[in-house]
DNA sequence: ATTTTTACTTGCATTTTGCAAGCAAACAAA
DNA sequence: TTTGTTTGCTTGCAAAATGCAAGTAAAAAT
């Protein structure tokens, strides 16, 4: 049961509460970009987490209502995440991030960003849809 | 002199390497909403950021081009500080954080959100634009 | 019955943050 | 011209967060 401080009213300021650091995004981003949804998953990105931190981070975002925790039908032993309305709604911020970082460090996924650069509200819209048929 | 390391190539994780902590994105904040400037105001936000961290997420930023220092024209021993064009261009992502707190933590910027909500690439643009004009 | 998979937890070292006090140059007032 | 104020830091130390390696445990596969 961690406890998240909220420093202001500012909107800015209460999304960095819970999003502010270092892993929090890069587990949403592997939920939203590349559809990985297990402890395993997350722990194989490439930017290697440490175990004791994923499990602080999924903890904090399934009691904040962020994602969803459930045991997977097939293995008792394995646990699937998938994304809340909530936690759907972060992918703009996502695409942003996606953007930026790539502008200043080239190449970055090359067709999310045609996408982008293309249609960025069905882009987004489209994620979302996908996101939204995996709840279960 | 700060060393931030690249943690893979992901765009989302290069521009967390930059920002992904709890107060980088309040200072640019400041500057791009409050026309906040100095040293002395971004101390005087709500949040209350501790001098050593400002000193340093300053000289951070500056160091790897999002903001620059100059002297004060009137004040010597006053500094102000603007964005670069790399700066200015995170504004998206505010942009992004600000809808998302606003929805789960009401009603934040209210004239902000509905300039957003009625056209968010000219309200975002407009900011821009304003910022670029403060470029020395 | 034994090994493997999956998901953690624990202990400890290192790093970062937070807090309070101190410092120094430029400026303003007496 | 001295004295106090403004501005922007730096320093030292305590507390919290992170990172690393090893250990644990239930379920599944062999």
């Amino acid at each position: 049961m961690k406890t998240i401080t909220k420093r202001s009213g500012c909107p800015v300021s209460f999304s960095l509460d819970f999003l502010g650091d270092k892993w929090t995004l890069l587990i949403l981003r592997d939920m939203v970009l590349s559809d990985k949804n297990s402890y395993g998953d997350f722990l194989a990105s490439n930017e290697r987490i440490a175990t004791n931190i994923l499990a602080d981070r999924l903890n904090t975002l399934e009691q904040y209502g962020f994602i969803i925790k459930r045991v997977s039908p097939e293995k008792k032993n394995k646990f699937l995440f998938s994304l809340t309305e909530k936690g759907i709604e972060l992918v703009p911020i996502l695409m942003e991030l996606t953007i930026w970082g790539s502008k200043y460090n080239p190449p970055g996924n090359e067709k999310l960003l045609k996408a982008l650069a293309d249609d960025k509200v069905g882009t987004i819209l489209k994620l979302q849809q996908k996101l939204r048929n995996a709840i279960p």
